[in-house]
DNA sequence: GTGAAAGCGCTAACAG
DNA sequence: CTGTTAGCGCTTTCAC
């Protein structure tokens, strides 16, 4: 391989030269440049990454940490961060740590130690690892480029930027989409409590919002599985004043939930609009489409890497907490109660398990 | 960051002497050993990647080039080669090429540009990037190490290793179940000639090894979609003498059958075996969980990291064409035609479409 | 068994 | 505007 000396004499400059033309730093006469850049073309010259990263500091690589790739959430993360980084000119190194701790918190010293420049981690849940916890508010703390994805972290001063969803506005949007449909009575298929709690929060609000009593026979607790949506499914047929929309807390209670009206001849969403959470891409697959609340995986990626890439550009100014919002995607499932189609008719059996 | 210097002078040795115990290198009395030990640990010392690399000329990096990250069949692979890097002590970089030629041909300049020590490249599909197939062939004549990983090129001389799925062996094995379980009657919904050619080969052959008659009128041509699937499951009910088994050219396709049989009273597996192709998530969530023909995804990576490893530990040989075995994985979808069970009843109708 | 010193390819003072 | 030179942190002769 051609060196930057080779490129030096191939254009009789000196490597100073031959360097200021490759970094635009410091002045060159055009006739130079052109002299130079021509000798680099010809000696298809590179330069030595492992040189440049010794000499400046910079290794121009940033690491994402996740628990694991194969897992929609996760690799479509990764595909964002891996775009903004390759325009702005760093390579990515793909961390798994297969929900292993202290493989967790061994790649953490990547940054310190210039493996890497900076770094996104994105943790397998909160609070599954408090030990890297510790480690990256005090790695944070020293000045180190970090970006946490979704990792809440009890702590007075922000020393990161910490990128999460919000899924109350998700949650908003479909219930809003529900309402101006046309729909009243909307039953919620809840998880359990942790998981579902801004959800639940923002199914409440949007009814109290329009004035709408919240009804409790219409809120159900479920675990997050597909037979779980599917028996509260039965249920809800067997409700004396049924619901004419469900809202589920995830897609595969959804889904479960429409293969049992489905099974029991009620028709989606001519007779029942159903809405889930997380956009699997099952949910695209299915008849009818599901119309779901997509959690912005990509985007999540995109805005954690944009962040750090500000950092490591010498970007300053606040740690900022950013909160995305989960979206609502309209598809098949859902329809508006006006117009000629027939729903579920009450009939007398009770409606409680 | 502490350096080799300072951990020499906590040690009170040159840095020969530190860099020796560092490498396992040249002789060392254990006493000083242990001093170099106990010094790089007060400092929690670890050599600085760069100037290793910039000095051994090895990076300790590879590179992943795939088209994208987000599809289970690529991240799966990822997943195989980071689990097989990171325990050889090397690092992955991640190249998401988008399908986007030019970007694939500037990743494979990663390697004779010293940025990697080697590369992995998986293509978006045959013949997808003659340009980068010249430079790959080009760049393995001049020794640079690389692994293809299901890119078949046409040239004599092999001058990387190449990994790639032998689907036969999968197909036989399912054909195989399926006639030990005393089908004889088996549909083959097949795709488009050029993906589905050795699936084809492997149904005939295990049927002619039985001594069957391959039935002309049980060979479907299809897309890969599930609605082509539906299609021909409803076919399937108008033949006069059905099939008691299905296997199709993928899961979609598969599911899509499934779907239709079912939506027709026809219960699976007891009435009709159906076997999928490929394993998709999807597969192991629809009821019944889906007999399939799992490509061997992880282990691509893995082996395909593998050989890569070998190469830049130095190892030689000659460069092999590696092939795997897509296997079959048992589900629900399928039974033994043997039992109580009632198949399907021949109507009068035809089959063809 | 240990150390001195050269140099990997590059950038950045500093001098001219 | 251009060149000389030191040195980033490490490995590796070569000498002792």
């Amino acid at each position: 391989m051609a060196s930057i000396r080779d490129v030096a004499r191939e254009a009789k400059v000196s490597v100073t030269t031959v360097s200021r033309v490759l970094n635009d730093s410091g002045a060159v006469t055009d006739v130079t440049r052109r002299r130079v850049e021509r000798a680099i073309r010809q000696l298809a010259y590179r330069p030595n990454p492992s040189a440049r990263a010794l000499r400046s500091n910079r290794t121009n690589l940033i690491a994402l940490i996740i628990p694991e790739m194969v897992n929609p959430y996760f690799s479509a993360i990764a595909q964002g961060v891996q775009d903004v980084a390759r325009r702005a000119g760093f390579h990515l190194i793909l961390c798994n740590s297969g929900g292993e701790q202290s493989l967790e918190l061994d790649y953490l010293e990547m940054v310190p130690h210039k493996h890497v420049d900076g770094c996104i981690i994105t943790p397998p849940g909160p609070n599954s690892n408090p030990a890297a916890d510790s480690r990256l508010l005090q790695l944070g703390r020293l000045g180190y480029p970090f970006v946490s994805l979704g990792r809440q972290l009890d702590t007075p001063e922000l020393c990161f930027d910490f990128i999460t969803t919000d899924t109350a506005v998700g949650t908003q949007e479909a219930m809003r989409h529900l309402l101006e449909n046309g729909h009243t009575r909307i039953a919620y298929f809840g998880g359990p409590e942790n998981v579902a709690s801004t959800r639940l929060q923002g199914y409440r609000g949007a009814l109290s919002a329009r004035g709408l009593v919240v009804q409790r026979e219409l809120i159900f607790s479920t675990d997050l599985t597909l037979e779980a949506g599917y028996r509260l499914g039965e249920l809800i047929l067997r409700c004396p004043d049924p619901p004419t929309a469900i809202l589920a807390v995830n897609d595969m209670v959804a889904i479960g939930a429409v293969l049992a009206l489905q099974e029991h001849g009620v028709r989606i969403p001519e007779q029942v609009s159903v809405v889930g959470f997380d956009d699997i891409p099952l949910a695209s697959i299915i008849r009818p489409n599901l119309t779901t609340v997509a959690q912005p995986k990509y985007d999540l990626g995109r805005l954690a890497a944009e962040r750090l890439v500000f950092r490591l550009q010498g970007g300053i100014g606040k740690f900022e907490t950013i909160s995305l919002s989960a979206h609502l995607i309209v598809r098949e499932s859902t329809r508006s109660i006006f117009g000629d189609s027939r729903h579920l008719v009450a009939d007398r059996r009770p409606c409680t398990p």
